[in-house]
DNA sequence: GACAATTGTCCTATATACTGGACATATATC
DNA sequence: GATATATGTCCAGTATATAGGACAATTGTC
């Protein structure tokens, strides 16, 4: 196999590990000769792409990676815009707050700042999720017919982690009130006692390329709910509004 | 040659050019047959470590580093302590403030939060920059002897942007004194109204892993320089402790 | 202290990834 | 509209990168 699909493999397989891997733990991982893995490993410690933790015994992502994604703040336009917006909008809520987007078939957090809340985090940064687990995942799908919808979310992405099955009926229904309402809305999915809520951020046709989300606590007042609600709006309002002008 | 060797040195030619570039002036910058390009670029594409910015015509960093690259500061203990370090630091005084660290034999900006001061930022993250344009440069490599220091700091990179060049021995005794004060300031050497504060963070055996920094305007008042320089050894030190207990 | 499992390095043969060129389109320049 | 330059795709031969195993050194376990 192609050294480049392997490296591209291992990386995956570290971010999916999320903490630092011994190499042979690696090799077994990747079903790659130990040999090939050193070989590939070393030449990627050389570059700083990866770094050696613990005692030098397990490698992880490593610093030449943190100066190419700040490359990729600098350039990426919306990406920068999201960023402020969630940092805006924890600030102003002291809630958790998140900028989403599809990943292939799956729901993955970009940003995210942690308000006072101490919620157990169940999604971080980058970590792929399934459409129907999440708020977001209705309205990153708002462009698809009820066909499409089923074609692209995975069947097995309907079970909960809970193991509830979400009906495919009922999520397609959700996903229309989403569209019809430009947001939706979840209760105790991520957390028994979190509800998040979700708004689009829309390019110019229309299409949800991500998604601002806050989550709080159920139940709230409802004063308190509604002045976080119309922050959330405005957050988006004013992304969709910087993509349409980017685009226009 | 290898495929994955390409890949790295086209991830350091888009760092270089700190913007989207086409395939084809990726190629010419590689010295890489185009149809290698292509095949390389189309690979990292799917991957996610491209995007193609611009209308689809050039390619740069994609969303799959921002996730590796928040993987690291997970991972990796110092950058997150530092990192919060210069958030306080910028908080606390309201001047530009950074954490910098060698890469191979020069000097690189890992972490930076821009104040209310107004200066043309020289220096970018993971930018490398010769040492001896910098007040950390004297600092990381203090503690070597000035033989070690020579050999290990390029000839050019005594040369300043603006054609002056330092002498080498005024160099090594600029060291000595950094070493024997923890400190060392500049005035003038990236932005001719900017004075730039360093002060170094030790790890256990007291070699200077890395240096915070604060920059200001020059012939500020003695009083605010002051207590700039208390907030910022404060800084320097709660880093060198929390290394030293990591390794203790 | 013997045993087992892992780490890191080195080697050779062969499968294959890379090169270099040709080609059709597209885009810019005069 | 003719010329020049760039883009994206495809192909076949060969240089070479990868697989797979052997080896010594290290580490952990009972």
């Amino acid at each position: 196999m192609r050294g480049v699909d392997r490296v591209l493999q291992l990386l995956e397989v570290l971010h999916t590990a999320r903490e630092p891997l011994r190499i042979g733990e690696l090799a077994r991982r990747l079903n790659a000769p130990r040999s090939t893995t050193y070989d590939l490993v070393n030449t990627l410690l050389a570059a700083g792409i990866l770094e050696t933790y613990e005692e030098e015994s397990r490698v992880f992502f490593g610093r030449t990676l943190h100066f190419y994604a700040s490359d990729y703040m600098n350039g990426h336009r919306l990406s920068r815009l999201a960023r402020k917006e969630v940092q805006d909008l924890c600030a102003g809520t002291g809630q958790t707050s998140q900028y989403c987007a599809l990943t292939r078939d799956k729901f993955t957090v970009l940003h995210m700042e942690t308000g006072n809340a101490m919620f157990k985090i169940s999604s971080d940064i980058g970590i792929a999720l399934p459409l129907p687990w999440t708020a977001s995942g209705r309205l990153l799908v708002d462009h698809m017919t009820a066909d499409e919808i089923l074609a692209f979310v995975p069947e097995e992405d309907f079970i909960l982690p809970n193991g509830h099955r979400i009906d495919r009926a009922t999520f397609c229904a959700e996903v229309a009130a989403a569209r019809r309402d430009d947001f939706f809305s979840t209760k105790g999915l991520v957390d028994d006692f979190a509800e998040c809520l979700a708004v689009p951020v829309r390019d110019a046709a229309g299409v949800a390329v991500g998604c601002m989300c806050l989550i709080t606590v159920r139940d709230r007042d409802p004063d308190e709910r509604g002045r976080y609600l119309d922050q959330l709006h405005a957050s988006g309002e004013r992304l969709s509004r910087a993509l349409s002008i980017k685009a226009g």
